[in-house]
DNA sequence: CGATCAGTTGAGAATGGTCAAATTCGGTGG
DNA sequence: CCACCGAATTTGACCATTCTCAACTGATCG
């Protein structure tokens, strides 16, 4: 069992996979790529782009706008799939962006297609992922609608770690995070600026501190108390499958 | 190809069905609905909720908040599948709510599994319809996080413009809209205040008009000039199927 | 004919943005 | 080891978009 991939691992803590779909899951894990830190994987507007699983590093999937700004919509962490809108939509609406220096698989088109022909219960697993990964941007288009930058960031915040835990690579004290103020500002829909004094005020209140690529929770059960934090979206009970 | 459901006939624009799938459609079309205006189909936190295909009337999926806010995170029109993650996740992470008296066909859990299992063409038809309405939550969000107020109200018009011309259910110059300011104010992460305003300067700039129920666009080049509005991520393409 | 709900408008407040300038920090070459 | 460079972070002063609160209108409904 250790030549699970991160993305079996995952799915495997939530659906008993047949030798079939874990041998299906090992052909997405042949293609070994190294990618550096700030490359693109998938650009916008890109044509038959490929997906990938990550198995190291961090990436970032954004839009820009006319006038050059930026919105993050979301972050990879290793065990995410990403890129699967990329494949089933034939032009990628989105660019993916490696924010560290990135080990991942890349998966074709193919194999996903045929994985959804042959092995139908894999198929649902993946789909419960996807839509695992769509709860987490709707929470997140939740944030910017309608919570103050303090609650935005304590929840954004709040929710890495607990996807990080996840993986094991964190714990409720905090983990190691490789984003700069910019990634955070373009992810909230704030300037960097303000994401300054919003981490100060945070810092002075004892909640957490962001420093030095790593994020340290003083006060875990003080920080989801002003976030309002509800882990129920990331539904960790599974996909239904029979 | 009358008996088509809204639902078959939006796919078939995009993939030719087989028989079996076109069966399998089918049958996914015999429970209808009829749901009553302010209704909930579908509430936060219920188990083994279904899943609804909408024939008529429109309906919105929102998120509460602790203190009472609420945030919308998308509508859905006639020809929208909606609650495919409530029927995923054990337990749904959202609420759907009737705007109109609705007409829909109820789908249970069981179906779509059933589809997964035995139609694979149908299945990724249906996850490429899921996947366009994740790209519609992704605009949305990149229109919370950095669009101005009234930028992002001429993108949400627009959209919708695009969505109901789809259906047969409005055109360049306008359409028939059910929703209150409250709804949009919701929607787009503002007050109900601040949308009155920003529909009144839109409407003195010559741009739309926003009233009585319909939605009146004087000048659809304006309008997509100010809202940088570019269609790509509705994905006319229609999903890559072997 | 009240009652209620959607829409409209104004005045003042506040959250977050803009602009500008330090300061810190991790490298990199000498 | 040290000087230096660029990127990231930090802070202050001022500004503006959007919110809050409050009042009023008009339509609809029992």
């Amino acid at each position: 069992m250790n030549q699970l991939s991160p993305l079996a691992r995952k799915l495997s803590a939530f659906v008993a996979l047949s030798q079939d779909d874990l041998a299906t899951l090992a052909r997405f894990d042949q293609r070994r790529r190294t990618i550096l830190a700030g490359r693109q994987m998938i650009h916008e507007g890109q044509r038959n782009a490929s997906a990938f699983i990550l198995s190291e590093g961090w990436a970032c999937a954004y839009k820009i706008l006319r006038d050059g700004e930026r919105q993050i919509v979301d972050f990879q962490v290793p065990g995410d799939f990403l890129g699967l809108r990329s494949v089933l939509f034939r032009t990628s609406d989105h660019t993916i962006e490696a924010v560290t220096r990135i080990e991942a698989s890349e998966v074709l088109a193919s194999d996903i297609l045929d994985a959804f022909s042959n092995t139908p219960r894999l198929a649902t697993a993946v789909l419960w992922a996807a839509s695992r990964d769509e709860a987490m941007v709707v929470e997140h288009l939740v944030n910017l609608g309608r919570r103050a930058a303090d609650v935005r960031m304590a929840h954004f915040i709040l929710e890495l770690a607990a996807r990080l835990e996840l993986v094991g690579m964190g714990a409720r004290d905090g983990f190691v995070c490789p984003l700069t103020q910019y990634h955070l500002a373009d992810a909230l829909g704030l300037t960097a600026v303000h994401v300054n004094r919003v981490l100060r005020q945070l810092r002075e209140a004892g909640l957490m501190t962001f420093q030095k690529g790593r994020v340290t929770i003083h006060d875990f059960e003080g920080l989801v108390e002003l976030a309002g934090f509800d882990i129920g979206y990331l539904d960790q009970d599974g996909p239904l499958l029979r």
